[in-house]
DNA sequence: ATGCATGAGTT
DNA sequence: ACTCATGCATA
């Protein structure tokens, strides 16, 4: 069975000696020792053949310009592999990101300095509201304008991470591959115009040049002007929603998959992303800011896509070294409603909260931490337009929070105060 | 399509 | 120790 693969994480970890496999589920009586398999599926990548992280790629080459390699910081299951410095440098340019993807007057930078509670504050609900392109109003649905009421965006990403634009002014080698881009998938019976641009036979059309023409008046009258940028600039919830939704239907229309649409864009401006990416973006579940970011990389992706019908193809890939991932922690059901009801009760458990709750689960500190992350992660994501709430979604704002209620007022209790 | 994970950059 | 952007692996 699922033995002791050469896994150098379950090395300092005592959990799961059992593989589990029981394919029984029962649902009620847990017992402990089977809360949490870490599926040692024996089926880790090892061959370092062709893919590349990008992050590292990227990242890495700018920040340990001075030499370093960026395997520096080894983890337990990290194989700290000989890697034969693939020191790709080439396309480490980092343009410096052209300007703020952030649009106007977004002022996040919360008061998160405080002691740690302050998550559903939820106060001014101007906090990234449309500059001047209010196309029509935030509506509802949305990001931007619904989030009135929503958490999620009342505390804006107050990130500026690395937004590596890489301009690639060696190579305008476009990122197209397979020649097979178009011809095959095109079903003459699929083509039904639901959108007026992407209309049957509509080949050059410009998703994101739909000048809304009605000025609407701006309902912001400060001292200061700012000027009107084009919806290029700052794209509105209401934008990205619709580009995304069109984006997928043009990439199916064309063939690809959200994998070499994630491919053509690192060979296009060097990003490369996965698939995984790709589809969070047409799913509108990345951040509000993520969104902005990536749209006029896709939106550029789409214009060569249609314009290169049958064009040669340069795959470039870039080597890349073989770290090990811990292996997929996978939480078992009854674990999970555990750790959903904790989080309920506190989205933000301290660390010794984390210790107990993965002593009573009989998880890692490490993965409940990390499970509690991205809980949080979640609830911030982008609601998915149209659904002002789903019922699992619906357990964070339930009631009112409005403008006044700054907390939940569930704080965390302490659940075994064992200090 | 998503769950768990990593890491850079912050706080 | 957290947030955020991203992705491998998986259901």
């Amino acid at each position: 069975m699922a033995t002791a693969t050469s896994s150098p994480y379950l090395a300092s970890s005592r959990i799961l000696s059992a593989p589990v496999l029981h394919s029984d589920r029962r649902g009620g009586g847990m017992q402990p020792g089977s809360t949490a398999v870490t599926t040692v599926s024996s089926g880790y990548r090892g061959d370092p053949s062709v893919k590349m992280v990008q992050s590292d790629f990227m990242q890495g080459a700018m920040v340990a310009s001075n030499g370093g390699h960026m395997l520096s910081h080894a983890h337990q299951w990290v194989t700290s592999l000989p890697h034969a410095a693939a020191a790709a440098a080439a396309a480490a340019v980092a343009a410096v990101e052209a300007g703020s993807p952030w649009p106007p007057s977004s002022q996040q930078q919360d008061a998160k300095r405080n002691a740690g509670r302050e998550e559903l504050h939820s106060g001014s609900a101007l906090h990234h509201r449309s500059p001047h392109l209010g196309p029509h109003q935030t509506h509802p649905g949305s990001w931007g304008g619904t989030s009135a009421a929503h958490i999620s965006i009342t505390e804006g990403q107050q990130q500026q991470q690395s937004l590596i634009y890489s301009q690639p002014g060696g190579f305008t080698v476009n990122g197209m591959l397979s020649s097979h881009a178009g011809q095959s998938l095109m079903h003459p019976g699929l083509v039904r115009g639901e959108s007026p641009e992407l209309d049957h036979g509509s080949q050059h059309h410009h998703p994101q040049h739909h000048h809304h023409n009605h000025h609407t008046h701006l309902h912001q009258h400060h001292a200061v002007s700012h000027e009107s940028h084009s919806d290029e600039d700052t794209p509105t919830s209401d934008d990205l929603e619709h580009f995304a939704k069109q984006f997928k239907q043009r990439r199916i229309k064309l063939g690809f998959t959200q994998a070499d649409v994630g491919l053509a864009l690192g060979t296009l401006y060097g990003n490369v992303f996965s698939q995984t990416t790709i589809c969070r973006f047409e799913a509108l579940q990345l951040s509000f800011k993520n969104m902005c970011k990536l749209k006029p990389l896709l939106n550029k992706w789409l214009e060569e896509a249609d314009s290169t019908t049958g064009s040669p193809t340069s795959i470039d890939k870039i080597a890349t070294q073989g770290r090990k991932r811990k292996k997929r922690t996978s939480i078992e059901v009854s674990v999970k409603g555990a750790l959903e009801s904790h989080f309920l009760k506190c989205p933000k458990p301290s660390a010794q909260e984390i210790n107990s709750l993965a002593d009573t689960l009989q998880l890692e500190k490490e993965v409940v931490r990390v499970w509690f992350c991205n809980r949080r992660q979640k609830e911030k994501r982008m609601t998915p337009p149209g659904l002002p709430r789903t019922p699992e979604d619906a357990y964070s704002q339930v009631g009112s929070i409005g403008p006044d209620t700054p907390s939940p007022s569930i704080d965390c209790k302490r659940m075994y105060s064992d200090t």
